[in-house]
DNA sequence: AGAATACTTCATTCTATATTTAACTATGAA
DNA sequence: TTCATAGTTAAATATAGAATGAAGTATTCT
């Protein structure tokens, strides 16, 4: 037990294997050669820690032709990172403007790969209140007007179902501490907003911006302010 | 932001300062001797470690007399130490045994310093539901009902609210995913049930036991069946 | 006061393992 | 069919930083 602890925390102490892990935090999964640019390493360099990190089961990979795409092999490695990335302590990067004026880019992130932040859980807050999607015991359910709301919204339900992931599944975010929606409905949610540039992903970072039109399509659709 | 991250993990992935952290996940505050005993390395070694993990703030020291005993800065802190412990596969106890008898003890983890695990959550649950507690957007308060509650148990509530240390506040445990009760409040229940000999620590481990004492009690006090 | 215990500091040694160098396989493109 | 790209494996090297040894301070016990 102890002994496994030990064995776990090394292999994401190491510095390349952190910089791997930080990286896949934002839920896409990246092929090795990105991972060692991500980690400033060589290529044999990061093959040997990527290998060790599979071989811990902490890793999975999926090969597509020449290239390996590398993840989470579950969403407990996604939270121990999650974790440890909320030792940091937060910028406060509202608290800096002093003014009323909305800052014309406003920062979530992905959460391993669904909406999490201040928008995840206020999307979540909007679908309960809305009635889209209904909480029962530990899990949500989808409602029979929730059905055409996400049909609707261009998210075919049935081909969610089909996925072997769960489907629908409350998913605590670490900065707000609330629920907000992960499995397959989160993933197609996430992907059908970057369609339509409601939100954009940035370049190095795990933090998401939200564009104009998504401002306005959020109030309209989720009744969000953001 | 990602170097903070890796120097993070880092802290965390060296073999006696993960031992040091294991140790320290079951609440109690320990001395720099009794976690150089239980990292089975020497004085000076854990003193050198201490002061690492104290310089980054993962750790606090409160002195007393010639002891100096440490513990986790935060609960944020706990948390990364929890979310990998749970990266361990778990040997399902209960699954060996085929027969319905249930088994003599019952195992619990304390989490940080206040009751988890499946008894945890239980008990957060039937105080909901006695409207011991009441659930207010975030926290969780005392009801007046409640008040008369907790002096019934044993609980001087004036005394609790006195510390510092946040008084109430819903706590996710990581096995059960659902939240139980952390702050001076659980403290104090945990402390209690210890104390009248409901449950007990274990010597090496973090599982704490529930005596037969306890199962009659807690039916009889929370309508929980251990 | 003197001895024992709890803990720290610093200079030195040591060693685990990360990185590099080099050579290799597999897939896709020209 | 040749070249380039993606990734791996294995042996050699380098080095960060963990552990040790020796000597110190502070506190408690008798």
């Amino acid at each position: 037990m102890e002994d496994q602890f030990i064995k776990a925390a090394g292999l994401i102490g190491d510095a390349t294997r952190a910089a791997i892990m930080w990286t896949l935090l934002d839920g896409r999964a990246f092929t090795a050669t990105e991972l060692s640019i991500a980690a400033n390493t060589s290529p044999q360099n990061i093959s040997m820690h990527l290998a060790k990190l599979l071989e811990a089961n902490l890793l999975c990979v999926e090969k597509q032709g020449r290239h390996k795409y590398y993840r989470f092999s579950s969403r407990e490695v996604a939270y121990v990172v999650e974790a440890m990335a909320n030792l940091i302590p937060k910028p406060e990067i509202f608290s800096q403007k002093k003014n009323e004026n909305y800052p014309p880019v406003k920062y979530c992130r992905t959460c391993y790969d669904h909406l999490a932040g201040k928008i995840g859980v206020a999307l979540a807050d909007s679908l309960l209140k809305q009635k889209i999607i209904i909480e029962n015991g530990n899990t949500f359910e989808i409602s029979t007007e929730g059905e055409k709301w996400f049909s609707d919204f261009g998210i075919n339900l049935e081909e969610a179902q089909k996925q072997k992931r769960i489907f629908l599944k409350p998913c605590l975010d670490w900065s707000e501490r609330r629920y907000h929606i992960s499995g397959s409905i989160g993933t197609l949610l996430l992907n059908k907003m970057l369609e339509q540039d409601w939100i954009r992903r940035t370049a190095n970072s795990r933090a998401i911006i939200i564009t104009g039109k998504g401002e306005k399509e959020m109030l309209k659709s989720f009744k969000i302010v953001v």
